[in-house]
Parts: C-alpha cells; structure tokens; sequence
DNA sequence: ACCTGAACACCGTTCAAGT
DNA sequence: ACCTGAACACCGTTCAAGT
C-alpha cells in the first residue's frame, strides 16, 4: 500500500532524474508501481504534492545548531539551506514555486530568532532579517542551478567567450570574469557575510537596553 | 504580419491575465490574431520567448541613473529591479525561471560596475557584489509575488491565525507578526541596507590604495 | 478502502499544405 | 515568405467501475 511519504521520497527521487519539467503524475506512478490518479488518495493536487516536496527538501536545514557566536551560526545555517536546496536537482525551484510555510519553514525560522535574541537583536526587526537571509539564499542556489543547467549544454562558456570580446571597461571585466570563474560557495558566503556585517552594525547602531 | 516584438510584448499582456501557468502558445497566438505555430516563426521554443520576456521585463531598469552617492544609487538600483519584476503577474518567476544572460541584463550589471568603481570598492569583488545583491531581489519578489496569490486565497490569513495561538516565545511572535504585516517595500528595502551596510565596511576594511 | 481504465480538456511542437 | 490544419505525444484531473 501506497503512504503518503512514500509519494514524496519517490517523487524527490524522480526530480533527480527527470528534473521537475519531466515530474509527471504518470511517470511518478509507475515508480511508485501505480497509474497516476492513486496519487490523488494522498494529494488533492500536484501543487500540493510540490509543497510537500518543498517541506521536505528543507527537512535537514531544521537541525540543531552547534554552539558558536551568533554571527558563524547565521553564516552555518544559510549555508545548510543552500546545501539543501542543491541537494535535488531543480530543488530550489521547487522551494520557490510555493510560498514555504510548511512545518519545516517555522523550525528554521525559530532557529533563526533563537540566534538573534541571543545576540539582543530587536525583536521587531528579527523577522526581517530571517526574511531577508532566506530570500538571498533562494536567489542564489535558483541562479546556480540554472546555470548548472547551462553549463551542461555549452551556454556558459559561449556566454565567457563573448565576454572576452567586448568593448567593456577594464573594471567591468575584471568584476566578471572573477564572478563567472569563482568557486559558487565561496561567492555564496561572501555574499551572507555582506548581510551579517550590515546585521553586525545594526545591533552596534541601536544597542539593547540589556542593563535595565 | 507578425514582428518578434510584438510577440513579447503579447506574451507579457497575457501573463497579466492568465498569469505563468496560463501562458500558452495557442492563447498567445489567438490574442495576436494568428494560431500558435506561427509563434515558431519568430522563436524557436517557448523557453526562448520565456527568455525574450525577461530580458523584455527588465528594460526599465538599465535607464541611466541619478547622480547620487554610491550606497544611494545602489538601493535606488535595487528598487528599480524590484518594481520591475513587480509590474507584471508572475515577472519575478519568468525572470528566475530562464539564466538572465540578455542585453538588460549586462547594461545592469554594467550600471553596478560603475557605481562600485566611483565608490573605489575592489575590481575582483564587484561582481559577487552585483550577483548578490540581483539574488537577493530575486528571492525576495520571488516570494512576494507567492504571497500575493496567496493572499488572493485565504492561506494567509490562515497562516497568520494560527500565529496567535502557538506556544512560541514572545520574541518569534513579535518577529514573526512585524515581519507579515510590514510593508513589504519597506521590508525589501530595509534588506537592501543590511547589504549595503556590509559593502560600506568592506570599503572601510581594505580601503583602496587610492593615492599611489 | 484503495486503485484502475477510460475519458476530458488541455499542452508544446512538427510539418505538409495552403496563399 | 508567412501562416494554418491536422496530427503527435504528451499533460493534470475526474470518476465510474473494479477488487
């Protein structure tokens, strides 16, 4: 007998080798060994099926943090989501294309929280910077897998090529050619260490009344 | 007859109607007064219209822009993206959906180029700056637009009813009722300075040797 | 209770044929 | 040169019928 967790393990499963324009009801069925309509016993429809996807590709990200300055674990935790959301291929469009609130989405914001009280954040702004952190990485990890994609076909290097040719400044192709040839983690994190040193200065500009 | 431009200017009138999932060929060839395959004419797939589209959606923001200091021309920039990906149902998904590689958006990045380098920040930086700061909207009207639908349903209320009574700490309440009823411009912007900020301290850490 | 077969109303894309 | 009609190989979803 079919269990709904069955579904979305196979379904996560056939993103892998189909990517999700290729996740079909029918081809998901005959993995799972049934014809396509039995997945509407556990789903009302695909998209909620692609919701509890999405849940469980962010499952991992929910652990427990190790005990570190609030700053390296921020830094930890985006870089386990972005971990997750690369772990499937398409995985953070799946996560995009429907607004995260499942089970999982509350667990990581809470972690989140949770390390911002410690570090006497405000807690008016906590949830922006939650926000803000998790768009950052979706943007990311959604332009990294599409240039994988890309890369696979020749694309990307047509797209480098054509770079060299080009009447653009020397700056500009510096900047470039350093952001196409770099290693993705590393401009990823770069990029969340930007965002923690602009959180850094808020809790320096408008420090907690913790003496009180 | 039929010109290309037409075409995409067609495609996104019709995303405003029948939204992303309700872009189809044979619809856009009926609102052009042609049938769907004449589309084939002018592209060579729908994921190429998909990409004339989102080169299409961010013309706007590659017009040239005030003379201003650096940080405020950068969240001028931001905003400018923002409201373009905004300006049409579904624009932030067609944008993530294709590797943007178009002509706007190389005159984008080419605008943040020169802003970095008025400002002296490092040649070999200034792309991951670009990249960063482009993912970050990205995801951010990502999940702005997702919410919109949502709200158009009621999910939202939902979610927000079911905020109250959780027994979260009053600092996750806090920032989680702040973060879903804030203006999300406001919200988006206030991203937007966390970035910046980070930028700034990085000019100030390793300030360019500019009196060689 | 759980699943299937057949059907409905669609898709993107191809291509011979029309004008 | 530009477009259409018809067709191909699919989709998500519904639902009576089977077991």
């Amino acid at each position: 007998m079919l269990r709904r967790a069955d579904v979305v393990d196979g379904a996560i499963a056939l993103l892998d080798s189909e990517g999700l324009d290729g996740l079909t009801t029918r081809k998901l069925g005959l993995a799972l060994n049934v014809r396509g309509p039995a997945l509407y016993r556990h789903f009302p429809s695909k998209e909620a099926l692609l919701d509890a996807m999405a849940d469980r590709l962010l499952e991992a990200v929910a652990a427990p943090l190790p005990a570190r300055p609030w700053d390296e674990q921020l830094s930890f935790l985006a870089g386990r989501m972005r971990a997750a959301l690369l772990s499937h291929r398409d995985g953070a469009r799946v996560v995009a294309g429907t607004y995260v609130t499942g089970p999982n989405t509350r667990l990581i914001e809470d972690a989140i929280f949770e390390i911002l009280q410690a570090a006497e954040f405000p807690a008016a702004r906590a949830g922006w910077v939650a926000f803000a952190l998790g768009h950052y990485v979706l943007g990311h990890t959604i332009e990294e897998q599409a240039q994988a994609q890309l890369s696979a076909a020749g694309v990307w290097q047509a797209r480098k090529d054509a770079l060299s040719g080009r009447p653009d400044s020397r700056y500009a192709r510096t900047a470039l050619t350093e952001a196409f040839d770099a290693d993705p983690a590393e401009r990823f994190d770069y990029g969340v260490r930007l965002f923690i040193d602009g959180v850094r200065r808020e809790l320096l500009d408008a420090p907690p009344r913790s003496v009180n």
